[in-house]
DNA sequence: TAGTGGTCTAGACCACCCC
DNA sequence: GGGTGGTCTAGACCACTAA
């Protein structure tokens, strides 16, 4: 196996029907690099669950034996996935499954940070959770049928003891079944940490939509300021392996002593 | 030169004393990787103009050569230089220096998109432009001194013909000598390509913070809108190589129509 | 056809971590 | 000492572009 011409087109699983190798005519569908199939198979297993989050993946000599391919070309494939936040990288300990338990997760979704002082998490205080009906647009936002079963959470987050932020989440419900008040209550750590470990759901993505609105009169109260304030009002789809949304998130932040950050690159 | 022990940490240019090759004792500052050298001395040329925006800078055999690596080794430099948006490679033709006279550049530090409909460039309508001293808050977000000379820009921007933003700027006086409304005016495309083409700054990255705030009587005039109508408030500092802000921008966004994007990775 | 970036390999050595 | 990821090299071939 030293001295073949190499890349023969071999894939490295049965799993796409191969053909057309070292022809020159080539039609237009272009086949993925072996790496990028590497990387498709990786994530795959990431999904299934065969490494669970915080665990450490096989060493790239051993995937290359796997997958009968070079470390180099395994070596690209972790690249891109710890480029996207799949996998994180350790000198000298390993390739680590990504986790949401852990200080540089906390606020990677969450870009409200204090004009003075370090980030730091807020502290919960749940106004509601209930099972209901997906209305027209969680629906069609989180890719269900109207009307299919949701968890739908409603929450307040303190800053320092000062009501910065309320939230209300949507969830699918058969993904969830299970999530209670109670669940949310006891746990501690970020809320994205308990949908990883308890009903296997990781978030891996989002986009995020923000407007200015002014309080309504139920959120001011919430928030404990004056009709009318204005608040900055996001709308956050999270997506999981696959690009699955499995999160709607409507949150009202309140911009006094917090400001949304972003870095434009 | 082929069968030798490789890397005897050969500076590739007289640069930095060079000291501590093989010795296992190296202490605490850690030696940069060969790549990031030539990461470093690629920017510089870019910053020198050796290559100009949108030019084609030498291909990868041919800086290989010229700083006496493998070819292997600029790649990485310059993938690195891809990701921040420095350079763009296109296969089968070269790699070239990055510019603001681009499509897909247009919308790299403007969130706000239509509701619906395509991202189009809005229609700038000068309100004031002048020389002034810099207040201490633009100063310190600029690296001035309080009360040097800046360039002070405002202007309304029009989509679909509603007014949508009102943005005041800061530039650095000395840089931007000569930057008059009428250059503004007269200029079609976008301002970025503007400072690049004519003032030699080239924005590469920015931070921006976000809230919410109520319209006063000035900007509802010139919005159209009534006062107290929520809109986003952005406060942008731009930069240029080496990390040097000459950019403050803050802007108000009307957010009816539009929205402000944001992907989190 | 020649030149560019893109992929893939194989092998060496380094830096870091843990036993 | 032995394992991991990180760097560096050299050389082959592929895909795309332009003359």
């Amino acid at each position: 196996m030293s001295s073949v011409p190499p890349n023969s087109n071999n894939n490295p699983t049965a799993a796409s029907a191969g053909s057309a190798a070292g022809a020159s005519t080539n039609s237009s569908p272009t086949f993925s690099p072996l790496y990028q199939q590497i990387k498709a198979l990786i994530t795959k297993s990431l999904q299934s669950g065969e490494w669970k989050p915080g665990e450490m993946i096989p060493s790239e000599v051993e995937l290359a034996n796997r997958f009968k391919v070079s470390q180099g070309t395994v070596r690209k494939a972790i690249d891109e996935l710890a480029a996207e936040n799949l996998v994180m990288r350790k000198q000298g300990k390993g390739t680590f499954v990504a986790t949401h338990h852990e200080e540089r997760a906390q606020f990677r979704f969450l870009r409200l940070m204090p004009d003075e002082g370090v980030p730091h998490p807020g502290v919960s205080q749940f106004i509601e959770v209930k099972r209901m009906r997906a209305p027209a647009d969680v629906a069609r936002l989180l890719d269900l049928k109207s009307g299919d079963a949701v968890i739908f959470i409603k929450r307040v987050q303190h800053f320092d003891g000062v009501p910065t932020i309320v939230e209300e989440m949507w969830l699918p419900g058969i993904a969830f079944k299970g999530l209670t008040a109670e669940r949310l209550e006891e746990y501690k750590g970020p809320m994205y940490g308990l949908f990883e470990s308890e009903f296997g759901t990781r978030m891996i993505r989002a986009t995020e939509k923000i407007r200015a609105v002014c309080a309504a009169e139920g959120d001011a109260a919430l928030l404990n300021i004056a009709v009318h304030t204005p608040l900055l009002a996001s709308e956050r789809v999270s997506f999981t392996y696959g690009d699955k949304p499995v999160e709607l998130r409507r949150g009202l932040y309140l911009t006094e002593r917090h400001h949304y950050h972003n870095e434009l690159n």
